[in-house]
RNA sequence: GCUCUCGUAGCUCAAAUGGAUAGAGCAACAGACUUCUAAUCUGUAGGUUAUAGGUUCGAGUCCUAUCGAGAGCGCCA
């Protein structure tokens, strides 16, 4: 915790010396006259000198500048009040407050579009957390890269090209929505039709040795696919370090088996390879016909990454039904002796329909992503068609986002658009339009830009409250981070959006005389837009210039 | 059948991962606009945290049982 770091250093101190073996751990207080409470002195009540331990640490807040009031409650918690007038100096250095010390390097595997198949209402949570899980790590200093981890090779594209030469169709002249036709009717052949079936599995051994025929085939989907792909998250403002998926693990595959096997890692089972360690249930490694699963290819990608990019950690943004799998391929990781890294699995719910339903077209198909997008853009066109094509844009892409990240990934919500782009409410649009206010007022102002030398003078209560709330930004990006839950972040928006439009409403700034409290109170609106700005930009957020 | 999630205000969700008096939003009700954009703000009401035990200084959170909901259980991803 940076801005209070003079503090919890010296109680530190306090209590290594006492030998008490624990760091001081400083919470956002719940209670009305406190900002901040201790809680680490509670379980020493009987120690011996809990008398002189009180006193140091009473000597300590007494003489910090940072701190008003304190006090032992009962049971020795420690309630702390700031000296909000002597922080606010403090509060602009947001981006370097927030670094942190030791810097990671992480892999994020999140999104895992499909060959023939567009984006869908199930990709819109995992890029959404992917994106903001990616953001903060980027914005706190971290070294993060993304892989989208394309699901582009096996039966599904298998079925693809199979369907493709039964009818045959050239290649040449495929579009992106013939495409999108032909794969949910290749997949319904290849649980009726037999034939299909085995010329569909004889493809794909085909593509998997890298037959040269299929191979190009697959190539020209595959491309065509990306191109529209890369248009629909163009669109919804997402982007990939790398696009890596499972064809550029197939090479692998082979060697590692191989490696595996010899290594007595894994053995036969009825044509199958299953791993040799003993779980329940035991873990299959590929199908009895010599072909990958997915297990298969996540741990060549682990291979190749390995070889690729430098990191300690991986995340996995996939929806909690995976759960299964991921404790497998983790478990898997380890018995095989791969390079340890920190692995986790960031799963999360389903997006349901008012009934609770999973979120579906009304005749029961796949809500495409760009049609959502559609209906998300006409509800908020609605609320003010004055505004421009590009901040239209912005503010639909902040309602599907927010309203996304607003509630914790791991369980289902329901999707209600009319709730999404209400104007009053934890909201994209009440966030925005915070900032929209505050920005505005500023550039009314401009002859009083916010000098870096203001002089502190008493804060008002709504005042007070802002300056506080801002300072808490560090406890909420710890814990999105310590938990890859982007919620935090998207209630602490709200929470520092409305704290702010209660300052705004009572202060009437335009109006004040005296200019010392005027300028505190246009620098707090500075920090205010600071502030708002880079939770933003952590959710995967950009503000609108005017709404 | 086995395993794993979950059950919090009328509704939608939080709750610092064991801390003090369980908080927000919506809806409801009562107020505030010749404004810095009211797309806002202020206030009221709303709870035996599914139920019953247990663990300890302290439980929505951990353990056990019961009831209810959902998901997963090698050859889809």
């Amino acid at each position: 915790m940076n801005l209070l770091k003079t503090v919890t250093d010296d109680l530190n101190i306090i209590l290594e010396k006492n030998g008490i073996d624990e760091v001081i751990d400083i919470r956002i207080s719940n209670l009305d006259n406190y900002d901040y409470q201790i809680n680490n002195l509670v379980k020493y009540q009987n120690h011996p000198d809990v008398e002189s331990i009180k006193d140091a640490i009473s000597n300590s807040l007494t003489s910090s500048v940072l701190v008003d009031v304190f006090e032992f409650a009962q049971n020795l918690f420690i309630n702390i009040q700031i000296n909000a007038e002597s922080i606010i100096k403090n509060l602009e250095n947001a981006k370097n407050n927030i670094l942190k010390d030791n810097k990671e390097s992480v892999i994020i595997d999140y999104g895992g579009p499909n060959i023939g198949k567009p984006l869908h209402v199930g990709h819109l949570r995992p890029l959404n957390i992917g994106r903001s899980i990616y953001l903060t790590n980027k914005i706190i200093g971290n070294n993060i890269k993304s892989d989208i981890h394309l699901g582009d090779w096996g039966m599904p594209v298998a079925q693809i090209i199979t369907y493709c030469e039964l009818e045959g169709l050239d290649f040449d002249e495929l579009t992106i929505d013939m495409l999108e036709e032909i794969y949910p009717n290749a997949s319904k052949k290849y649980n009726v039709d037999d034939d299909f079936k085995r010329n569909s599995q004889e493809t794909n051994k085909k593509l998997s040795s890298g037959e040269k025929e299929i191979y190009s085939k697959w190539k020209k989907i595959s491309k065509l696919t990306l191109m529209s792909l890369k248009e629909t998250l163009l669109t919804l403002d997402h982007d990939f370090d790398y696009w890596w998926g499972e064809s550029s693990v197939n090479d692998l595959i082979p060697d590692m088996l191989q490696n595996l096997e010899s290594e007595g890692k894994i053995e036969k089972d009825g044509g199958a390879f299953i791993s040799s360690q003993i779980t329940d249930p035991r873990i299959l490694i590929t199908k009895s016909d010599g072909s990958y699963l997915y297990i298969t290819t996540d741990l060549a990608t682990a291979l190749l990454r390995n070889k690729e990019i430098p990191h300690e950690k991986v995340l996995y943004v996939t929806d909690n039904r995976q759960k299964l799998h991921f404790e497998q391929l983790f478990e898997s990781l380890l018995f095989f002796n791969f390079p340890l890294k920190k692995y986790a699995h960031v799963g999360f719910g389903t997006i349901n329909d008012p009934n609770g339903n999973p979120l579906k077209t009304r005749d029961g198909g796949n809500l495409k992503l760009v049609d959502l997008y559609q209906q998300a853009f006409n509800y908020v066109q609605n609320i003010n068609n004055t505004l421009s094509e590009s901040d239209l844009h912005c503010l639909t892409n902040t309602v599907l986002t927010y309203s996304d990240l607003i509630t914790n990934r791991k369980t289902d919500y329901k999707f209600d658009l009319e709730k999404f782009t209400s104007v009053s409410g934890k909201t994209g649009i009440y966030i925005q339009y915070a900032q929209v206010r505050a920005n505005k007022l500023i550039k009314n102002l401009s002859e009083n830009k916010p000098s870096l030398e203001i002089t502190p003078t008493p804060l008002g209560t709504l005042d007070r409250n802002l300056v506080m709330a801002l300072a808490n930004i560090e406890f909420h990006l710890e814990l999105s981070l310590k938990n890859n839950e982007p919620h935090h972040l998207a209630n602490y928006l709200y929470d520092i959006s409305s704290t702010f439009n209660a300052f705004y409403q009572d202060s009437n700034i335009k109006k004040i005389e005296d200019a010392d409290e005027r300028n505190q109170k246009i620098f707090i609106t500075a920090l205010f837009i600071e502030y708002s700005h880079l939770v933003m930009s952590c959710l995967g957020i950009k503000p609108v210039e005017e709404m």
